[in-house]
DNA sequence: TTGCTTATTCGCATGATTTGCAGATTAGGT
DNA sequence: ACCTAATCTGCAAATCATGCGAATAAGCAA
């Protein structure tokens, strides 16, 4: 996703408006590694703007994802969550705590589909489970990562 | 999964009773490769048991998926979908029909996760989007499949 | 076969997520 | 300051899935 700077250019240009809303959500979307779904983004927005409303959370994640700003992604049949980083990249979920964290692949162009032979694949998705680094080390409990699973 | 005759046995077994209910879905599922949602089950089953519950279909399949003989998956964000077939393998979308196949991977011990390097990954799902060969396929559209994309 | 005990089925209510709709509000230009 | 179209908001409604309790039936024993 652009910068908000940049996305208020592109707002302007097609003649859509400024809102304090959009713009909000701008800010929180930037850079936001998380993958937040649309009800965290509505938790985190409201702290900062009381009264906002969750259909105007889901509008604009919507419009963002249809101007190609934004993608989105689910796992597990859970909520769907956004993603800023339109870069070729890949997902791990970690079982223990939830979290999903984007990860760059190696080699992914080795792979291929052995049987059928007949599908022609324009796009490939990769998603690992396993325990991320918080939840591995040894250290204390308190430290760990609240559980934020779906399901 | 296993064959309906095990099931039963298995059910058994573990003191569980064998309806018409639990037979019929036994055999609706029994090596079909077509990846169907709970409704789609309900459908086929309504049409040889009128009157079966949707409900009930819902509880065979979270029994079956429990006892690890169903696998689930779900796909951008739609109904979560059952998968019969347990042995390794990898899934690839028909963006045009909508269709699911089962596809079996080579190399995909190649593929590593060069960033970051703190994730311990117990497993790998890879999606393939793309076209199916009926729908690649230069021929009448009377042959090609119905559209049955959930989103 | 009859009867008993307990698992199952079924329908309805409820919960979670997401979208449709229409009136109130406001951004941005004149 | 004014206009008009875009936006926001609240609420209804659609979709998917699960909880719950009453009615039903499978499997066992006599």
């Amino acid at each position: 996703m652009r910068s908000p700077e940049q996305l208020v250019e592109r707002f302007r240009s097609e003649g859509l408006k400024i809102t304090p809303q959009r713009q909000l959500l701008f800010s929180l979307l930037h850079e936001n590694a998380e993958h937040p779904t649309a009800e965290a983004l509505y938790t985190t927005a409201s702290a900062q703007m009381p009264g906002i409303s969750l259909r105007t959370v889901y509008q604009t994640l919507t419009d963002l994802t249809e101007m190609g700003e934004l993608g989105q992604v689910t796992f597990d049949g859970g909520a769907v969550r956004f993603d800023p980083n339109l870069t070729d990249h890949h997902h791990a979920v970690c079982d223990e705590c939830g979290a999903i964290a984007d990860v760059s692949i190696d080699h992914l162009d080795a792979v291929s589909i052995s049987e059928p032979n007949d599908f022609s694949p324009s796009s490939t998705s990769v998603v690992f489970h396993g325990t991320c680094a918080r939840c591995t080390t040894p250290t204390s409990n308190l430290d760990k990562p609240a559980n934020n699973q779906t399901k």
